[in-house]
DNA sequence: GTCTATAAAGCGATAGAC
DNA sequence: GTCTATCGCTTTATAGAC
């Protein structure tokens, strides 16, 4: 009950983990006052539009970490091992080498996927823009990068969800690991 | 309002379109109420043990059509070309090319898979198995075998996700269509 | 900025008439 | 077997003291 947090700053990122624990519809007020250590009346301070603003804000603070760190990163690189290679290592880290689940995966398979439209469709289009331009600059041809990129987002999230289903991050990292070798392939 | 359904037989499939659209958490009473056609009492009068013996024999129900759809004839076959076209086929038509959820993984990712953690683990895993052996008696040494199915199923599971999140059903049954190269590779 | 108290609605579940 | 009414609790959200 003790107090935890100064500002949102602070306050998004424990948040983003009471969604992902329980995804959007799970995550009640109570939870949330119990992770972050504030009361109701904080909580509406912080965030006046109540529930819908929390999971909207955090799902904007993710949208921003993966353009920062990954999005931005494939973008400005001409050379796709290396900057495949980054974003392999940069996505094990973020889900924690599959201990960790993606909220807007979490949220694109619920029922308040309506609500959220926009930024997921948002998030998944802009990764697999990012990537699939990467793969046509290294002279892959438009329609192969497309696919082997779109490849690439549905196997993290389905190693995601096969790693939490089976209780086994392993099978999370060793999908990751099979993923630069389809990316980069010379033929297809 | 009207009545939709005689017994439990009827009565499972909507209960399973009703939490495949909103999760466990967001499947309430009322909408389970509408989507049968039941009032309160009928529907604790069916399944006393309430929501939770509901979405539980859902998901046995699932699971006995997987059993018997995809899991025996993939332990029943040698031949492992004709098995893996034909669990695709029931696939896809199970998926609705797309266009519908998969249960087991919804609760996989939601925080109801602690109660669930039994069914959930023995889907993956039973299909995992079957599909892996099939592959050995083909050949395919035992490792490799449990790699390429652990990759079909995330593939699977992850297809579903992203064919929601960005709306687009043809990004399943693209993944689909490259699963059998990919299962049925000589090299490994 | 944080709290308690509370409103209004919805939740899962039960009781009992028919 | 189905219904309505209702219980007890929790939910989101608001009001107002401090």
């Amino acid at each position: 009950m003790a107090r935890e947090v100064a500002d949102r700053t602070e306050l998004l990122p424990l948040l983003a983990e009471v969604f992902r624990a329980h995804g959007y519809e799970g995550a009640t007020l109570s939870l949330i006052g119990e992770a972050t250590g504030l009361g109701k009346g904080s909580l509406y301070h912080f965030f006046p539009g109540g529930k819908q603003q929390m999971a909207a804000e955090v799902l904007g603070e993710i949208d921003n970490w993966f353009e920062v760190n990954i999005f931005a990163p494939l973008r400005s690189s001409d050379d796709p091992a290396p900057a495949v290679a980054a974003m392999i290592a940069a996505v094990d880290g973020y889900f924690r080498s599959g201990h960790r689940v993606c909220l807007v995966g979490v949220i694109a398979l619920g029922a308040s996927r309506d609500m959220f439209a926009v930024q997921v469709h948002g998030y998944f289009k802009r990764w697999d823009d990012a990537l699939s331009r990467l793969l046509a600059r290294s002279g892959v041809n438009a329609r192969t990068a497309r696919q082997r990129s779109a490849d690439a987002l549905l196997t993290i999230q389905g190693a995601l969800v096969l790693a939490r289903a089976l209780d086994d991050p392993a099978i999370f990292r060793r999908a990751l690991a099979d993923l630069p070798p389809r990316l980069l392939a010379k033929a297809g």
